[in-house]
DNA sequence: CGACATTTGTGCGTATGTATT
DNA sequence: CAATACATACGCACAAATGTC
């Protein structure tokens, strides 16, 4: 026993262990996000692991969004937020981009199924309340940007971002900021063209807006089903196309 | 250049870059889920860079799911799942569970938003198709462990998984049973007591059975309601007594 | 601005446990 | 059982980023 490892019964599973022991000093200390960590030298020592195996366990935490590692700097408590989630879909939506879009076409029913399943708690908590002026300015913004023939994907964000803003909720606040960003990710690295009928889209936009102001439930579930609808075809029709044309696998650049 | 690294230009951002070289390398051959990868050796000769790297790289994407390493013979194709937002659910929740567990609350929330927002689909697909004998077996088991004083903990994860069975959503379903997941991993780390109200638990999953084979939408909206009410209920009654005696921070084991 | 300390990032050699053959 | 291939882990040295004086 010479150079490395400590006794083979300690060293089993010092990996797994490494990660777990991180996540509990996080929690026993009760840190929030943004607190700094030991150094990993400090955690080496502490934990009895070497550096190497701190390192990767900072990265597996990292990834998940656990910890935050700043080059140079040092390491601090993560955001917890949905990146980990956002990465996955991304990856799984371009895999199955040569095939039938089936991913990114689950990512937008999902995001329907969470605006039909937040309805009826979003219209009671705009009743008696003040009308939505900010959403309202959005809409104006995407109907001048159409009209100069260009896209509006910021203030559909804002819109969607928005739209949820009072649920006192955020899980499902991010967890619907971050299907918005998957779609919008995985569009341009598809090349899939924008949807033709934008000027559904933006009416859909209002037609949402003025139900959830009227204390409509039934109606704010039917515009959001219409809101959807061009997304939906958009996708059909490229699932159509690339299905005329089936990609070859290309060979890869590494091997 | 006689120890380590290879020219300044080429290490630069290696880390970033590994990551994403090895999504390229699946992203282009059209590996699917189960399929082998190169060795860490080969991927370090075809990457051009060294073990370290490639490891760090292989666990940050083993702990998103997109590559599974199976310990003494070698690396997959991950299947892309939904357990890197288990981990990060969880340990958000445990996290903030000392104070009022807002996001055990806001899972549950969630919960609810997903089976309200699924309702119409889900009652449509049911028209006219034949009766679901196996969530009625399900709840029929529930009803009888109830009667022992047991928990129906295995029959309540089966009857929310294939409620959803023929929703053509993978995302939906792996979505569901994530936070299904969720949920029963937090509630016994927390300590918190299992719903005292079991009967009206039961009673609710049989209501949602009865509305979906009677194709009444609302009357299934209803009892989603219904169903998670003793679950929201039990949250609350555990912040309650929480409040009362809040825990102060103890000492962290290391350091 | 430059010199310096601190901290994370990378490379490499090596030892060891484990699964396959 | 032995040989082989592979993943896991350790330790050190150097590179690069960041902050401070």
């Amino acid at each position: 026993m010479n150079t490395a490892a400590g006794s083979s019964v300690a060293r089993r599973k010092a990996q797994w262990s490494t990660v777990e022991e991180i996540k509990q000093y996080i929690l026993e200390l009760r840190l929030h996000p943004g607190d700094p960590l030991p150094t990993e030298t400090e955690l080496c020592e502490a934990l009895g692991v070497s550096r190497s195996s701190v390192r990767e366990a900072m990265r597996t935490l990292s990834s998940l969004d656990i910890v935050e590692v700043r080059h140079g700097h040092g390491s601090f408590v993560g955001g917890l937020s949905m990146s980990p989630l956002v990465s996955g879909l991304i990856f799984r939506s371009v895999l199955d981009s040569e095939g039938d879009l089936r991913t990114l076409r689950e990512v937008v029913d999902l995001r329907i199924a969470l605006d039909l399943g937040t309805a009826e708690e979003l219209v009671e908590l705009h009743r008696g309340g003040p009308p939505r002026d900010d959403l309202r300015g959005l809409v104006e913004r995407m109907r001048q940007h159409t009209a100069r023939g260009e896209g509006f994907a910021e203030e559909d964000g804002a819109f969607h971002r928005e739209l949820l803003a009072g649920l006192d909720n955020t899980i499902v606040r991010q967890l619907v900021s971050a299907l918005w960003e998957v779609h919008t990710e995985v569009v341009p690295k598809l090349g899939l063209p924008p949807a033709r009928d934008i000027d559904k889209t933006v009416e859909a936009h209002e037609a949402m807006l003025d139900a959830l102001e009227a204390g409509d439930v039934e109606a704010y579930r039917t515009a959001v089903a219409d809101h959807y609808q061009p997304l939906l075809t958009a996708i059909e029709a490229a699932v159509a196309s690339n299905s005329a044309t089936p990609a070859a696998p290309r060979e890869a650049r590494i091997s």
